[in-house]
DNA sequence: ACTATATTGTGATGAATTTCACCAGGAACG
DNA sequence: CGTTCCTGGTGAAATTCATCACAATATAGT
């Protein structure tokens, strides 16, 4: 997939406007947004110009305008409803992650097939596995995040699918592939640690190198 | 950087390899770790030949051969220590995180600022962030995950930049910079999650368009 | 031993994405 | 009201990245 970072930047900017805006800010400049979400104002400039959003010469980008095609264009009309399988760990971490909110996501129950998880009191509720279909269809949800074990997780994802689930963010430490009906982004944390630590090793390599 | 999603392929070629030698399979073709990985195969030739990680033809490649030779690029020679600054609900969650020692990473201790947080007998154990230099430098860690709220984050960075950490693993939701000295990998899950929401319904509109 | 064949390794090709460069145009200021 | 000059928009260039295609060749089977 291809535009998928000017989508993943377009999301940035939009988080950075409204902090801006709360900040009471009005206008703001290819720069500036550039500068916080961390690319090049030129690619910022391209993304906007792919979508048809438009500034003043000379003038910048008037936040107002600006948040609202943005929200046209990238879908802010209702807050984004999750689910969440496996309360485990990672899980019940999630259900309680004070940053969705401000950001619009909206922890609607999680599920755990362990009965000493159920409590379908608490807020968000969990509730057993057995109910992921009917709260689903009731809340009418398109997402999911996937918290479960590796050996599980393979078979929950195919679950979820058949459920109708449109997309899943899988934390399991396992790639799944999800298909034609079903979105799967995969975050692995390990990953994500040794890959940042082989680069930090390589600028230590370098840096030695030029030391000497 | 370009060269980084080569490094995160790799490293999950690893990974596969790991579990295919556990499972007893002594050779592999480009093919079936093309598919665990979710590539294409030539990518993962094209991957290896840049290192000079060299198979035989119609033969495939040695699991313990590629094995050996992708640990001496990736470097698993010990394993990966890592500190968590934050022990909120993400940072606690990640100290007892089961993924990670498999995958060779450990979690050495947890620093917060809140005293109802510190446990200095737990495993891992929780130090006040003030012991936060002296177990770095004690314990020789170069990269540390971020888990603080947003407000604190900036500021938490710039400690543990200043400390001498090269590199950071931030789930605060806000884009932390870096510097020359400290390589930042950023983990936004809210942003994720819009990021796949936006693609579920761009695949329910065209979806419908075929419809009718 | 020998052949047929499956698989690797890689140069060439093509696509996608980012950067560059620069013009147009409107805001700011006198 | 006019000038200046900064900033946006965008086509072209450059770069990066992935795919393709195929010769080379070692293996499996006979």
């Amino acid at each position: 997939m291809s535009a998928k970072d000017t989508i993943s930047r377009l999301l940035r900017c939009r988080a950075v406007l409204e902090k801006l805006k709360l900040l009471g800010m009005v206008k703001v400049y290819s720069d500036n947004l550039a500068a916080a979400v961390g690319v090049s104002a030129a690619l910022v400039r391209k993304d906007f110009s792919i979508f048809g959003l438009t500034g003043h010469r000379r003038g910048g980008y008037r936040i107002d305008d600006l948040l609202s095609q943005l929200n046209r264009i990238l879908g802010r009309d209702q807050p984004l409803k999750v689910l969440i399988v496996g309360c485990g760990k990672i899980g019940t971490a999630l259900m309680n992650y004070r940053g969705f909110g401000t950001q619009g996501v909206r922890i609607i129950a999680g599920f755990d097939v362990d009965p000493e998880k159920i409590n379908p009191n608490a807020v968000p509720p969990v509730y057993p596995m057995d109910d992921f279909e009917r709260v689903m269809n009731a809340e009418q949800i398109r997402v999911a995040i996937l918290a479960t074990p590796e050996n599980t997780a393979a078979h929950v994802a195919e679950r979820m699918i058949m459920a109708g689930i449109r997309g899943i963010l899988n934390f399991a430490p396992i790639p799944l592939k999800g298909g034609p009906s079903c979105l799967v982004q995969n975050i692995d944390i390990a990953l994500e640690l040794e890959n940042l630590y082989y680069f930090v090793r390589l600028g230590e390599a370098t840096e030695e190198r030029r030391g000497k």
